[in-house]
DNA sequence: CTTTATTGATTGATCAGTCAATGAACGGCT
DNA sequence: AGCCGTTCATTGACTGATCAATCAATAAAG
């Protein structure tokens, strides 16, 4: 029946329905045939282009990752000096593009997966990796080395702490609030170290 | 306050073989044998105690609550002051009892479950708004109403992200480098308010 | 003699992964 | 243009493993 369709495109697809799949049912504890329903194909089809289901979660994961670092690389390139490129990268965390329900359970369950998959740990290592980096470009032009690192540190731990909360649908009713608890408290942080703006 | 409800020593057991078996395995995808078996005691058991595996899994989480609990508790009773009473919150939720790593992964399993499961969602939101609570009563006498909401959400948020990022064992090497943070934090939202300390 | 504790064996369901079969495109070769 | 073989796309049906949950049986306690 299916017309001839280009490779890509079918992985893409499954990639796409995994996707659904994992943030609606909020963890990885999905099933092949499941993601290939949705992708409109059967679970052998999943199967004959991933080979097995790691392998589609691992290029699940990837493809998150890939979309994110793509956003962040476009944000910082339009941001002028070291405070705005701190806003940047946390406004892309926290875009529409990637603050969707969906996306945020998958990150979740893709960190609670990491703890037993080295693989996944790995890619999530490098996604931790750059968030630190992009954060520390911004704040070392602004605060001594040491308390850079630490404003850096706390930054990401604060994104990653409401991605949680979003991912509970507890409090946070909206990106522009979480946006602004980080802003805040990226002030207070400059304020405090008396930093001119 | 708290009556002390009597756990059979079988129950005890199973739900300590529960918290070892989901830290370890660093998610609630583990067997009902797995668990049954650290218990020393048979898979057919621990369905004998609690119905299902989902009720166990419940209990686990509830006893996990009810241990942080306490813990606040305790730590409140001896807190001088509103600025001491954030500090202690802090101070519990990365002491040596709580931030064990077989704990840290089985408060991320959880997290990611109660997506799914109404019960469990209900229990980690009586957690959340007694850590918000709680962070509440040392802030407001510190900061504007409304300021201090904030800063009481951003302090959760932190606490959770650092959570996140110690299950990962990224970073983060002991809990002091955490509570540091966390009190870096707190002395950078009040200096900025200016309130003497 | 009734209630509780405990188990091994079993059942039934769910799934990942395999396989053989069918079809659809592609590219020669006359 | 028509024919042929090779390769890729796609599926339904099957297999084997895993596991939650049940049950009937045994032992111990009271």
């Amino acid at each position: 029946m299916g017309r001839a369709v280009v490779v890509p495109l079918r992985k893409r697809a499954l990639i796409d329905a995994a996707i659904a799949a994992i943030g609606e049912r909020g963890s990885l504890d999905v099933t092949m045939s499941d993601i290939a329903g949705r992708a409109g194909v059967s679970s052998a089809l999943a199967h004959h282009y991933f080979g097995a289901k790691d392998e589609l979660l691992f290029a699940t994961m990837r493809h998150l990752l890939s979309e994110l670092g793509s956003d962040v690389r476009a944000a910082l390139t339009k941001a002028a000096g070291p405070r705005a490129r701190i806003s940047a990268v946390v406004a892309v965390n926290f875009s529409a593009h990637q603050f969707r329900p969906e996306i945020i359970a998958a990150w979740l369950a893709f960190y609670v997966e990491s703890q037993r998959s080295a693989p996944l740990r790995r890619l999530l290592r490098i996604y931790a990796r750059r968030l630190h980096a992009n954060l520390l470009s911004g704040f070392s032009a602004l605060l001594p080395r040491e308390e850079a690192e630490r404003a850096a540190e706390a930054t990401a731990a604060l994104i990653d702490g409401l991605y949680i909360r979003r991912a509970l649908k507890d409090g946070l009713p909206n990106s522009a609030s979480a946006i602004s608890l980080v802003e805040d408290f990226v002030e207070a942080k400059l304020s405090q170290a008396g930093v001119a703006r």
